[in-house]
DNA sequence: ACAAAAAATGAATGACCATTCATAAAATGA
DNA sequence: TCATTTTATGAATGGTCATTCATTTTTTGT
């Protein structure tokens, strides 16, 4: 019954959790520079000064957050594909596990992804909704491109022509983020070639 | 010589162009929130009352921003991808594409990718190096499988392990993203398989 | 060169919000 | 029950900005 911790801590704690579960919640919607402290400490059911008892400030209390959910994450990954399986295996433990934390964290993920050009304006101004459709129609002319290439007996059917676009764009943006952090280790390949045969060649010896 | 603008239009399209580019500068370097229009007015050398000539407010500035860079890339990657070549030289031509408008934007970029997690915090608190390591450290977890899958003559050496590793995330997060829009419309496949297949099969009839 | 029109300026205004701290409420234990 | 300690409260403070607009400077046309 004890669990090694005071009733008063393990009121402590539920505070602490209510608070951050009131502030992931306001900040996944709005984004961080458009929550204030106040509303944080109402959503939670506290008064401001208590918040300030928990936290030492603002960016205290959202470092905080980032990273319990970082952990929450990371730990999941981490075992999921460390299970000792053999390879395959380990890849599709992976890919179901991150299934998983997305879907049980939908609300968190856009705290990590979609923040700044998700809430901040876009709450207002609606603009982003146009940027998102203009994509779609760009992926969609990808698409068309696998697409064509099926037909033409080119490319087989190995997917949705629509999620290989998406694939491949991610699959450049996945290079490219390796490139911004290291350009003289993580070159963009001058030879496109380099990037399109992970899709064009089977990693699997069949 | 007069390309049909007078003199003052060209010269107020100069100075709209230099705003512009003081504020592309501050915001890809600091976030949104936190940079002031005193700041953008210093950098492009005007009085702050002035850049209220050319912008509504601050949002309606950094609105045409975001529209102008997005419009710049847009138009260099759907020209790439709609050259009338064959399937594979599109997509070949879209891979370069992408790789020139960002290697030429580097700067920008951020703006688009990096602003809430990269600039509001992080300048200060210095933790989100910490997250990328460990973001690191995990993609190598990753690499190993490959690597060992490899070794065991199960996977061919089609790439890197590491890009691998990469690419495999990235494409489960290009699902994720879809699926964070629409769920009802793309479900994260419960068959792990059916994403791991992109990378698995080859594209390409050999 | 001069007056009228246009453009530029930046001090002043008002809102917002993080943070503090004097006070009130609750818990403790004798 | 009551005094003491611990915790919670939210009004008050101070700082930061976005935005405005009365004034100054520059340009234009005569």
């Amino acid at each position: 019954m004890e669990k090694d911790l005071s009733r008063r801590e393990r009121e402590r704690l539920r505070q602490r959790q209510d608070m951050l579960d009131a502030a992931l919640l306001l900040f996944s919607e709005k984004g961080y520079h458009n929550v204030s402290m106040q509303e944080i400490a109402e959503k939670a059911e506290f008064a401001i000064g208590t918040l300030y008892k928990f936290f030492q400030n603002k960016e205290d209390l959202y470092k905080t957050l980032h990273m319990e959910l970082a952990d929450k994450f990371h730990n999941a990954l981490t075992k999921a594909i460390g299970e000792p399986e053999d390879e395959i295996q380990r890849l599709r433990n992976y890919v179901v596990a991150k299934g998983i934390v997305f879907q049980e964290n939908a609300a968190v993920i856009r705290l990590y992804f979609a923040e700044t050009r998700g809430a901040s304006f876009n709450i207002k101004s609606g603009m982003d909704k146009a940027l998102r459709e203009r994509y779609k129609r760009f992926l969609l002319k990808g698409a068309h491109v696998f697409e064509s290439g099926m037909k033409k007996g080119i490319f087989q059917r190995l997917a949705d022509p629509y999620l290989l676009a998406l694939a491949l764009d991610n699959l450049c943006n996945a290079f490219l983020t390796l490139w911004l952090e290291e350009p003289e280790k993580h070159p963009y390949p001058e030879d496109p070639d380099e990037i399109l045969n992970i899709l064009f060649h089977g990693l699997l010896k069949s």
